[in-house]
DNA sequence: ATAGATATGATATATTATATCATATATTAT
DNA sequence: ATAATATATGATATAATATATCATATCTAT
């Protein structure tokens, strides 16, 4: 049972779809923890959901949107940290940088696939991966917590070469 | 086939075996690309060598024994770009901290199991991972580079779970 | 309305990493 | 051996990333 969602975003898909179910789910997910939602948070999550595309937390800064004083550093990632902690963002660990998640759900295995070229980013299952890696822990005695799994290369637009078009049922 | 060494080193182990190994596989590895095997970049090496558990360039620098000034950080990187260069070290990107490499040979899908309680870290081959990972990538139409695999959570030393005993031939 | 909990504002500073240019050292060709 | 070339180091400065702290504001539940 493939996943129907391509991997990386095609480049003309709509993406205020994109932009407006992350932001629901978020508002959700709030609710359903007794979160809050604020302004700030609402204001950095909507930035990384600009583009299927890691933001460092400077790079946020410098396109906050701010009303009065610019914000400092630690808005910035006092929001980071809390949508981390609720799993609608992750850290991209080989860059520095933050990505909005696109994969409502576990993240126990997600794999990230990171353009070199375009740096778009595909949030993978990898549930082979997971298999592979309890494996490697369990032959080890090694009791597994968090993961980072990041393969950095070329997407298929910056290739030339396409990802095969399976599962066109 | 599976490797006679154990993932993570073993509490008694003779750790000074391993320095001298790695040291001369060191010494071999420079001279077989015609870099040079200077002052420097043998402190640094021989540093993370003190033990199986990653250091910050900034440890490195405090504990570095410096006879005339005290280096500076550059120095301290130029040694860790030069040697992860030629696969010496790995870098840890989940901790910003760099590693003596325990597996001499092919790096591409190396997996490193971290402790998070006593810092240690198995550095496995994880040739299933890598299988898992070029299904993934093709599938994807997505060309892997390199990649960060990084497993944290608790050893066998800290479970108190021991890793169970196998290939005893 | 008040008390308690949580988030923000503001300031400072810690941590990690790189750039630059002059000097020194090693290697190669003569 | 010596000059020419390449490579590494020394020294200084600064960039990039991230956290600590404490006062104030805002929300939530009673």
């Amino acid at each position: 049972m493939a996943d129907s969602t391509p991997p990386f975003p095609h480049r003309l898909h709509d993406h205020q779809v994109c932009i407006d179910a992350s932001m629901d789910r978020a508002e959700a997910a709030c609710l359903d923890r007794s979160e809050r939602f604020t302004e700030n948070r609402r204001a950095v999550l909507k930035l990384l959901l600009t583009g299927h595309r890691p933001l460092g937390a400077y790079e946020i800064l410098e396109r906050f949107d701010w009303k009065k004083r610019r914000p400092a550093p630690a808005q910035i990632y006092r929001a980071l940290a809390f949508l981390e902690s609720i799993g609608l963002i992750h850290r991209i660990a080989s860059r520095n940088a933050y990505l909005a998640c696109s994969r409502p759900g576990s993240h126990l295995g997600t794999v990230f696939l990171v353009c070199e070229q375009c740096e778009m980013v595909a949030e993978l299952e990898g549930t082979q991966m997971q298999t592979a890696i309890n494996t490697l822990a369990e032959q080890s005695g090694f009791e597994p917590h968090t993961q980072v799994i990041e393969v950095t290369g070329l997407c298929p637009e910056c290739t030339g070469t396409p990802a095969p078009d399976r599962a066109e049922t």
